[in-house]
DNA sequence: AGGATGACCGCAATCGATTCCATCAATTGC
DNA sequence: GCAATTGATGGAATCGATTGCGGTCATCCT
């Protein structure tokens, strides 16, 4: 691989020269820029970016941490990270806590000297935790809020506002809440924003039916509570979770959405893939992660004056698809003849 | 951020003294080092990655180039190779290409100098490419064969096999081939796989329907190609693709199994998600990833004699759910009274 | 007792780029 | 025509760690 050296001596000048009109193309004539950009073109050189980034300080890289890669919220966050940081001329490093959260604020310390700055998907770790974990390095959060740090993340409660007017709408008074694990962040807000708009609503009681697991597994736990419950709709704090319910109540003989209505929350790719297709809140999530990344760029540029860590918010909105609908006879266990 | 000289003069000593004393262990003192490694956990010191990047020659950074972090194929890979990777005290850095196999050559070349090595999934760039890209950098390829290069796939050859062989079992001879499109690697194994298999089994007639993009959407047109050539099972290049098909065979009221059973490729975490459940050669996704890893560190390590790159198998078993079954009638578009 | 051996440790070079500073030439102004 | 200024360029320091080399002891052997 070409060193600065090597094109210095093929374009006959000093390596600093050469840095000089690879860099900013100041202070170095037309002709010598010339020269040396011919002499790199021709050694196809690229600048090392260790050195680089030992004597600048800046490693142009930035650092992702999300609790499971697999889970398709954070792979689509990591997509839209990944695109934007790229685009941004930065590199990416990714670290999965496998939903363990005392190793975060370890991989954060193994980010620090590496990266320029930390994107952190965290939704269950606690704020003192947090807040010491990415202490002295700029960071952004994504997905939840913690006083005094930079955030990204959508209006929860304006979805679940939108999700029960939706059933609302359609007739339902008798919603189920199938909440999420109860340190979930987002999932506080998501049940919070269901009770604020229930006393909004004409009538509607919420029922809710527990905390369960954020996954297709917790769906069926949640199903037979929102039937003993005698509900003729159940939210449920994500996808992963409605998908069960559907798959249980399908099992128990409840038809979707004549009897029972579902609706999810986040829209990941797979609530189109089953049928009925989820009704659910659409949460941009590529979205999230590029403007984390806009956000903690732009914290990193020494140009800019610093500015007060803000909680930014982005739109969310309900798809109804076929898994709500009117409601039908409450007594939906009773079997059609 | 303490440094090796902060270090150094808390302990007395010098900086070349902290680096060996906190390195090998080597050619100082059990005391000295007692002292080193006190003040090092004092100051909370750890080696600058970058510096010693510079110095060392190696960045203890793997790169992983992926098509599409979103899909969960990608998206299970990356999971094992994250895990993998950081238990064997590597970094990662992620691209993705978007599904855009020119890019890749230059992602590549971007990780050039920032990692020790590269992890290559890249199913449908043409061999050439490929050789050239990784030219110098160390480099495993997943899911895919290139000659010259070290590899770690699946028995794409043998899924197929157990796919038509669960299918002949239950009775089926007439077999539908949804494939995936025309330049993909583990594409073309698949059904080599397959026509290998047919001729092995009793009376058992390929139908191949064609190719199709390898998603959901895919899956329609494949779905009414099975229905107007007649066959009674179908198996799809992967899971997706045959959950699309699973859709717009319920959409045309054609039953499954009972009319019509459906395989898929790779169980993806998906195909359990879905009613019926699918049918599908399970792949082990994190496992390549994190064999991929193993060979790329057993590579990078400087006290191994180089080996020739070998191409790596990794082994998959048919998992049956119930997206198959016995052969119903043939003529399955009659409906019934 | 004196020299050889070896353990321990510090000095300084090194990795490859960036950047401050000094130098030199050329241009401009008076 | 000479001094001052501007602009281009090279030399050298720097970032933080690793490591070859050499110096200084103590120890051991004869």
């Amino acid at each position: 691989m070409a060193n600065a050296r090597d094109v210095a001596q093929l374009a006959g000048v000093s390596v600093s020269t050469v840095s000089r009109a690879l860099a900013q193309g100041q202070h170095v004539s037309a002709d010598t820029r010339e020269r040396v950009s011919a002499a790199a073109a021709r050694l196809g050189y690229r600048p090392n970016p260790t050195a680089r980034g030992l004597r600048m300080g800046r490693t142009q890289t930035l650092g992702l941490l999300v609790p499971d890669l697999e889970n398709p919220y954070f792979a689509s966050v990591t997509k839209g990270v990944q695109a934007r940081a790229r685009a941004a001329g930065y590199g990416l490093f990714v670290a999965d806590s496998e939903e363990d959260a005392p190793t975060e604020p370890e991989l954060v310390r193994e980010f620090a000297q590496r990266v320029d700055g930390v994107l952190l998907a965290s939704p269950r770790s606690d704020d003192e935790t947090l807040l010491r974990a990415v202490e002295g390095i700029p960071a952004v959060l994504v997905s939840r809020d913690v006083e005094g740090l930079a955030s990204v993340a959508v209006d929860d409660a304006d979805g679940s506002a939108q999700a029960l007017g939706h059933l609302h709408a359609l007739g339902h008074r008798r919603v189920g809440v199938a909440a999420g694990p109860g340190n979930s962040w987002s999932g506080g807000r998501r049940v919070d924003g269901l009770r604020a708009a229930a006393e909004q609503l004409d009538g509607v009681t919420l029922a809710e039916l527990g905390s369960f697991p954020p996954y297709f597994s917790g769906g069926f736990a949640a199903a037979d509570h929102a039937v003993a419950a005698g509900v003729t709709a159940v939210v449920a704090f994500n996808d992963l979770m409605a998908l069960g319910i559907l798959d249980r109540l399908r099992g128990r003989g409840v038809r979707v959405p004549e009897d029972v209505s579902v609706v999810g929350f986040d829209d990941v790719p797979v609530a189109t893939l089953v049928s009925p297709a989820l009704t659910t809140v659409h949460v941009p999530r590529a979205g999230l992660g590029r403007r984390a990344v806009d956000l903690l760029v732009a914290a990193l540029d020494p140009a800019r004056h610093p500015e007060p860590p803000a909680h930014h918010r982005l739109p969310v909105e309900i798809v109804v698809r076929g898994s709500t609908g009117v409601p039908g006879r409450p007594d939906h266990r009773t079997s059609t003849p």
